[in-house]
DNA sequence: AAACTGGATCAAGGGGTGTTGATGGATCGA
DNA sequence: TCGATCCATCAACACCCCTTGATCCAGTTT
């Protein structure tokens, strides 16, 4: 089997995909994006209960994908941009193992072309 | 809210996202990336129920990450490059989004950088 | 036609995950 | 100090998803 050889281990990137796959927490990714938000905010902007938010924050946040301040009672949550990158990074190593059809995509983040370099192990047991 | 503009709709980049987001998809996924394998290849390999195996095989085909081919008795998966590519098309405009450290990737794909538009909706309601 | 093989599908069971309402801790204003 | 506000956490419940074994279907072989 081939595996993906790149910084980020493949189970951080499986619990940031699967924190991302669910339409509340990606309404929260997205209320997030323009600026930092604290929970109560974001219970008036999505209309949800605030235990609710707080679960589902609590999944992105320890998905790396959410840093949060504390500022007096409230608590402002932001994304964290360098969880985001190295998904996204991540899942261009996993793209371009599909060379079917050529190139798929490059990095600016790092100055050189990122090489791809795989493991490949035997395929049968 | 802001919302991302981008030619994968949401919905469908969830739905990938939550075919990845398990350990055995990932593993079929990676196992796919060399070349395409029949199911009962994969079982070899693997090590999984042909029943399970056909499970998980299903939810990243209709995820759109999959295609097959009937060859006799033997369907042959495959890899779907174009959807990888689209669902890091779509990572990567939501990664635009986090802006505070400045740009984050660029798409070979598009010859020219595509410029990250967002449509801005009112947050409170 | 009958037997065999590769694979999909089904029902049942179990475990993980999200929702809800209540409770508690921490901070701030009076 | 007391009440109010913000937020996290908890228990209970419901629901969804995965697993398992059995069955069925399609294509092949004899």
């Amino acid at each position: 089997m081939i595996v993906l050889d790149h910084p980020l281990p493949s189970d951080k990137a499986q619990a940031m995909l699967k924190a991302l796959a669910d339409p509340l927490r990606l309404q929260l990714v997205q209320t997030l994006a323009s600026k930092e938000h604290c929970v109560c905010d974001l219970t008036d902007a999505l209309g949800q209960a605030q235990s609710k938010l707080s679960f589902h924050l609590k999944v992105l946040k320890e998905a790396g994908l959410l840093l949060d301040r504390q500022e007096g009672r409230w608590i402002h949550y932001r994304l964290n941009p360098t969880a985001f990158q190295d998904l996204e990074g991540w899942l261009c190593a996993l793209t371009r193992l599909c060379k079917t059809t050529g190139q798929s995509c490059s990095l600016s983040q790092e100055s050189a072309p990122t090489p791809v370099s795989v493991s490949v192990d035997a395929l049968a047991s």
